[in-house]
DNA sequence: GCCTAGAGTCTACGTTGTAGAGAAGTTGTT
DNA sequence: AACAACTTCTCTACAACGTAGACTCTAGGC
């Protein structure tokens, strides 16, 4: 029962000067806890006990502050470019990226939508790293540069429609997520979706992680078959 | 000159009755032309000639709104389910796809991100159409339902990751686009961004739809190799 | 003519992003 | 210790947003 009550839940309860990086770590836990709506200049201010104007000294406005969110949740992602088996990496990082999306499911429109209001040169550093590190892997791997960029699209391309997929069929509470689906689509047109209907039960029961595995799979042994073998030279 | 003059160059001047395709359309006009920040209850009224509350009776709120113009885009893709040849059939869609998406590109994020907010079987019947329909023309190919789920979701998950990465090479006007992307590029430290400098020419003629047919042309032929062959019957 | 239902409008409220001026706090120089 | 220069944070204010609730207007049926 202190006079000045600032009982901070999330919040740094003292006076330490802010930083981009807690500025923007506040705003991840709090787009993870709340969604993407409640990250407002407002409410992101009162979360760390500072006038919302104060935000901009680390972000020049909204906008900004989300890709400094993209931004940091790919940091997340440690793409090592070591392994020499192209195959296995991709494979991994495509784990690793499934993982993260899962870890923080609100960002994931962020990531997938920011990129397209943003010529790819002027976008966020932290957000094209991955891009050059893989092309970097590949062609390390035997690649010629353009093969890798191929490579890349259809690899990063299957990737994300993977995520969003999956997703979709998450739904909030994954132990309801049967009963809930069930409800759903039962509100559908018989006539109309008899196909999806029946399909309920399988749908309630999803293993994103091994639909991505074959899928991966698929892939890349596709593209290694239809390009110069990797391993040789690619100088002539 | 007559006194109901009912040119609508894009708002209904006059005082003709509002409908809900009246009123969607105009708001992907909206979206279509200026993207999708500048769809506002208000601006909407506006290009109707219409009291701003007057479209709540049209849609129950702005995320409704939002909805119906990605039902109305959708509907623009017709799947039509005779040909038997489904790699066939899943080739033409995805190209129809494609220039679904760049026709309205402003769409696309709506298209990606809104069935991420809302239950499978809560979303608009439009938006499940396609699926319904791709998941008939892979059972009646001979599919068996699950692996028909399987196939649907390999390939939507591809077709949207190859949209979602054309888009984001496009950018606004594609004569400027090799200036602006070197531009953009040049902003790289070269240090750390070797591979994609590099590739800046490479990059600056994408050929979008050659890729997505060649994508499209490992996946399903991959996923035709590893699933029961079709055309034979499924029952034991 | 009036009556009723639906379509469209008016007014008003709370919330949002952010410009601009100022206050408070920190650091370096003497 | 005293000042100046700079950075950081706060205060006030404004235009624009979504939308609730009560109103008016219009079109048909009798």
């Amino acid at each position: 029962m202190s006079p000045e009550d600032h009982s901070a839940p999330p919040a740094t309860p003292g006076k330490t000067r802010l930083s981009r990086e807690l500025v923007l770590s506040a705003a991840l836990a709090l787009v993870d806890a709340e969604g993407l709506d409640a990250l407002t200049m407002r409410r992101l201010g009162q979360e760390l006990g500072r006038d919302p104007m104060s935000l901009y000294r680390y972000a020049a406005n909204r906008a900004a502050l989300l890709d400094g969110v993209s931004e940091l949740v790919l940091d997340e992602l440690d793409i090592i470019p070591d392994d020499p088996d192209w195959q296995a990496q991709l494979r991994r990082i495509a784990h690793d990226l499934r993982l993260l999306a899962l870890r923080h499911p609100n960002v994931v429109p962020l990531l997938v939508t920011r990129p397209l209001s943003t010529p790819l040169g002027l976008r966020p550093l932290g957000t094209l790293r991955p891009l050059e590190q893989i092309l970097s892997l590949l062609i390390d791997a035997g690649f010629a540069p353009e093969d890798a960029l191929h490579v890349y699209r259809a690899y990063y391309g299957y990737l994300y429609g993977h995520i969003l997929n999956e997703l979709q069929e998450f739904v909030v509470d994954p132990d309801e997520n049967e009963a809930l689906l069930r409800l759903g689509l039962h509100r559908l047109p018989p006539k109309e979706f008899p196909r999806l209907r029946a399909l309920a039960p399988v749908l309630a029961d999803y293993d994103g992680m091994a639909e991505l595995d074959e899928g991966i799979t698929i892939l890349v042994s596709g593209l290694a078959a239809r390009l110069p073998l990797p391993g040789a030279s690619t100088k002539p």
